[in-house]
DNA sequence: TTATCGGACGATAATACTTATCATCTTTAA
DNA sequence: TTAAAGATGATAAGTATTATCGTCCGATAA
């Protein structure tokens, strides 16, 4: 498994450490929307000397070099997507919580690949703004 | 015009006061998503003593309180949404320009109005990630 | 109109998050 | 194996935003 994450770094082009290959498979073992800070944390467990300048060069690396997706939207900080699986996301406007939707499951396909002034489309990112069970009830 | 700045105090239950006022007629006069440096040295213009604190306080406050929207995605600070009309946004994933595209121009019209787990929808916010027809060139 | 009181203001300190700097160490490619 | 290029860790600096607090303004009642 070392010798994959070797080849997935030349596969992108960047050179193979340590610390990357740590931070990589921690994030891979994370769920959701982590933060630099709760990434730093874990890795930090496992190369204790690690710095958390390390952790977010790298992880602007891995998204750069299309790795990892960044998602930023409404947090406070950077964000990357841990989700492969096609998928959108709801935002409850009162608690702020995220939650995943599969792309499916939105009901929502867009076609266009061009739009005005001829923007090419890559993907679509959907956010659907509502109220989550919880903060209907209250 | 000043008592329809007060009415729309009132109605959103809110003091009205007059960097309120100032900060309100200049929102309104910028396009696209000012942020809050931008609109702080418009205001400045006109009211040269107010403060960069009063600006951040009083866009939330608009924001909280329904008068305009955020959209802080993609951008390194805050912003508010000055285009009244329904629209979204194509982002550049290159040069992270962010234009707006009318609802109807989208061609996407989603109708549910409750998801999984009983999320109930507000409404919806999509970016279009792609090249801009500038990039597309390059 | 004036007194009162809660909220708003301005100045600025503090915080949160992120990036820059730089000396040292590791990888890569020859 | 070795030189060059790039990565690392420690930490200073930067950017954006929020908190604090003394003073002042605006809404309400008299």
């Amino acid at each position: 498994m070392q010798a994959d994450f070797r080849q997935l770094c030349a596969d992108h082009g960047i050179a193979m450490t340590h610390q990357r290959q740590v931070l990589y498979e921690v994030m891979q073992g994370m769920e959701g929307h982590p933060s630099p800070e709760e990434v730093y944390a874990l890795v930090k467990k496992k190369v204790p000397a690690v710095s958390l300048a390390t952790v977010y060069k790298n992880i602007h690396l891995f998204v750069e070099s299309g790795i990892f997706r960044k998602m930023s939207m409404h947090h406070g900080s950077v964000r990357v997507e841990m989700n492969s699986e096609d998928h959108h996301h709801m935002v409850c406007s009162k608690c702020k919580a995220i939650t995943d939707i599969g792309e499916k499951e939105l009901g929502l396909s867009p076609t266009q690949r061009r739009l005005s002034d001829g923007f090419l489309v890559e993907r679509y990112s959907v956010d659907v703004i509502g109220l989550c069970a919880k903060c209907q009830k209250a």
